[in-house]
DNA sequence: AGCACGCCGACT
DNA sequence: GTCGGCGTGCTC
């Protein structure tokens, strides 16, 4: 018998199958880790396959040395996953292989999946010499309990004693797999009647589809979920589902662990590897049913599922940017089509991508359309910050923001101040007429770049000279720059010296439990403002706040790559469900320079099909996905000479696809990448967009090229989120 | 990734 | 003369 197994390398000349003998007496098995002899060391692999005759020259073969574990620690599903991830995104089978496992059973460390327990061996004389008194305990701790595990008994007795008595054969060891518990709903939570639109999206799902549930803010997605977990349990399957990592707060993971107890294993990055170790045992043995996690979680090594739910699905953290880059749609329609179970995608402002697939009949759209306690959305009053600028106000704030705060504080209400900054990337608007500069060639926002001092365009390369009067009114006020958390915090503190303001973002969360500290402290204070980044947008709800206010809006909507307005579009309605959630009616002021884009009239409307329509329009007429493809290859490496002949080397042969696909690349060109070094490594790329008839074959000539020339240090993406 | 083999410079 | 630099190539 030979094995075909892939080694636990990382690196790309070992990215592919070698063959091994199997020792007669060795139970190897599809799916196990093994120990085999590489050149001149022993290395770990993964047995990818079994078969009576091998392909290599016979004479070279080795013999595996032996297994890490005695089971299968990637069941078939995962192999076939495998295969899939390799050819959809290019990446090593190892790199690929070591998604599948948690972090503690990686390289080497082997850990027990079985109970180790003994128990008397019925056969054996049970007499022993009067000084054994440690043995002659065990023994009859062992008549009376029957059997004991090995880690009790050394606590009890004494490791050498039992070693002792398994030796001379009075007891015996016993492989025990943890037992599979069976699913028991736990008292103590109450089971929410659905209405009707509700019941009907859990009687719907129930087909081997990718269903689309676009549910307002509050319309009870959650609920829907959890019913139709139930559903798939009661029915013996198991079930995924995943949430962005922000909203895996306490309450949440409290109300999944009251509901669905011991069977839920909660995967989120607080956990210890050891603890997540734990979690994936759990899960792999039977013993959870249901996996809740981030994006990882997709990855769960359970079987049998009866369905997946990917909650708020157009958030972005679902695509993995750092290597093994990965699309977790993707992955969940692999898994869900392998399982022929129903695929869920919730949210109440689908992506465009999503949308778009429902539209043509690919997903299946439900929707819940009113919010579950039959209460509006708060109204959103957009506030033209130009006007402002011209009335003489150079602050932060709109008048109307000031006196409606003032009015919350009054009250004795409370308030959240969003802002919207995201990366660091920043943009050149005039401060009078609202011109932002943009690319002459892919109408999107120009980035200022200081070290140079140019403004540069993060799609095709393109550099323009920073301005110094706006081309649009003559303005000489033109700058670039955005608004931090700080500044705001410092200018609500003037304004409003005598009250309570807390401030959230990546600088004041850092420590452990920082984040909840500053929730826990913004609930028990009134009147209270507590200003934050994205971090404020989701999850939490305090009953008391009345009022939203968003500071510069645009700044999601100028950055620079296509997605830019959905997401700005996504970003209002979250925040903008933060306010009214309980008996009070909220408000949202929101503070943009662009008044008249058409993103603010859709989302202050909440009108999710309207936005949708206007921006696939756009996205068709401009052959920006999903009307089209982005590639990016980005060539990475410590040596700069290297990366930059290699990104030569291959562009100049890429560069050849344009006469064999003439009408199919709208773009293509070579350049440096935005931030030029990272990590110590200097950063090229290639970028181009396709038509998407033939971008598999593109994207397939594209490998080929990149592969011949390099060994190493490049890594493709597909509809890149950033282009940093 | 590691490790061996291999062909040119300054050292006991 | 040789110890060792790391370039190239191979590992079933």
């Amino acid at each position: 018998m030979y094995a075909e197994v892939i080694i636990d390398q990382d690196a790309k000349a070992l990215d592919k199958v070698f063959e091994y003998i199997v020792p007669d007496d060795l139970p190897a098995r599809v799916g196990m880790r093994a120990i085999v002899p590489f050149g001149a060391r022993y290395i770990q692999g993964f047995i990818v396959a079994l078969k009576e005759n091998c392909d290599y020259d016979k004479s070279k073969l080795r013999a595996i040395s032996s297994l890490v574990e005695d089971f299968s620690a990637i069941k078939p599903e995962m192999l076939s996953l495998m295969k899939f991830m390799a050819e959809k995104y290019h990446l090593k089978l190892a790199s690929i292989l070591r998604l599948f496992l948690p972090s503690e059973m990686r390289e080497g460390k082997v850990k027990e999946l079985f109970i180790t327990k003994y128990i008397l061996n019925s056969e054996a004389d049970t007499t022993l010499s009067k000084s054994a008194k440690k043995q002659q305990e065990i023994v009859d701790y062992l008549k009376e309990n029957l059997s004991a595990t090995s880690s009790e008994l050394s606590e009890k007795f004494g490791a050498s004693a039992v070693k002792a008595l398994a030796e001379k054969g009075i007891i015996l060891k016993q492989k025990e797999q943890i037992n599979r518990t069976p699913w028991i709903m736990q008292e103590g939570f109450k089971k929410v009647q659905l209405n009707p639109m509700q019941q009907n999206a859990v009687d719907t799902i129930r087909e081997n589809k990718t269903y689309l549930l676009h549910g307002v803010t509050g319309s009870g997605k959650t609920e829907v979920y959890m019913h139709l977990i139930e559903k798939e349990l009661s029915k013996g399957k198991n079930a995924i589902m995943l949430v962005p990592e922000i909203s895996l707060t306490p309450q949440i993971m409290a109300n999944f662990k009251s509901r669905f107890g011991d069977s839920v294993a909660l995967l989120h990055s607080g956990l210890s590897a050891g603890e997540r170790f734990d979690e994936w045992k759990r899960l792999f043995s039977g013993q959870a049913r249901i996996a809740i996690g981030a994006r990882s979680a997709i990855f769960a090594p359970l079987e049998n599922l009866g369905i997946i739910i990917i909650d708020e699905e157009h958030e972005q953290s679902y695509i993995s940017e750092s290597n093994p880059r990965y699309n977790t749609h993707d992955i969940a329609t692999f898994r869900a089509k392998y399982n022929a179970c129903p695929l869920l995608l919730g949210s109440a402002t689908p992506s465009v991508e999503s949308y778009e697939k429902a539209k043509k009949g690919e997903y299946t759209l439900i929707e819940l359309p009113v919010r579950a306690n039959g209460k509006d959305m708060p109204k959103i009053q957009i506030i033209d910050m130009i006007n402002e600028l011209r009335a003489g106000n150079t602050g932060i704030f709109s008048s109307q923001l000031v006196s409606d705060l003032a009015k919350v504080i009054n009250d004795k209400k409370q308030a959240m101040i969003f802002i919207n900054r995201r990366g660091y990337a920043s943009f050149m608007r005039c401060r009078e007429c609202g011109y932002i500069a943009k690319c002459s060639d892919c109408d999107v926002s120009l980035v200022y770049h200081r070290e140079d001092n140019r403004l540069k365009c993060h799609y095709c390369g393109k550099q323009f000279k920073v301005l110094d009067k706006c081309p649009q009114c003559g303005s000489e006020n033109i700058k670039q720059g955005a608004v931090g958390t700080e500044k705001v915090v410092q200018e609500l503190r003037n304004i409003f010296p005598n009250v309570k303001v807390l401030r959230m973002d990546n600088d004041t969360t850092s420590t452990k439990n920082a984040h909840q500290k500053i929730l826990n402290e913004f609930k028990n204070t009134l009147p209270a403002i507590l200003v934050g980044t994205q971090m404020i947008a989701k999850g939490h709800d305090f009953e008391n706040v009345v009022l939203v206010g968003i500071v510069d809006a645009d700044q999601s909507l100028y950055q620079t790559d296509y997605r830019s307005t959905e997401r700005t579009f996504q970003l209002i309605t979250q925040v903008s469900g933060r306010a009214g959630r309980s008996q009070d009616e909220g408000k949202v002021v929101l503070q943009t320079y662009a008044p008249r884009h058409y993103v603010y009239k859709f989302a202050s409307n909440y009108d999710y099909k309207g936005f949708f329509k206007k921006e696939e329009n756009i996205r068709e007429v401009a052959s920006f996905p999903p009307f089209s493809r982005i590639i990016r290859v980005l060539f990475a490496d410590t040596d700069e000479n290297y990366v930059r002949d290699l990104l030569k080397l291959c562009y100049n042969n890429a560069i050849k696809l344009k006469e064999k696909y003439p009408n199919e690349i709208i773009y293509m060109d070579a350049m440096k990448s935005p931030i030029k070094r990272m990590q110590n490594k200097f950063r090229y790329q290639i970028l181009m967009r396709v038509r998407l008839e033939y971008a598999d074959e593109i994207e397939k000539d594209l490998f080929e090229i990149v592969d011949k020339a390099s060994k190493n240090s490049v890594f493709f993406e597909i509809n890149p989120q950033n282009l940093s």
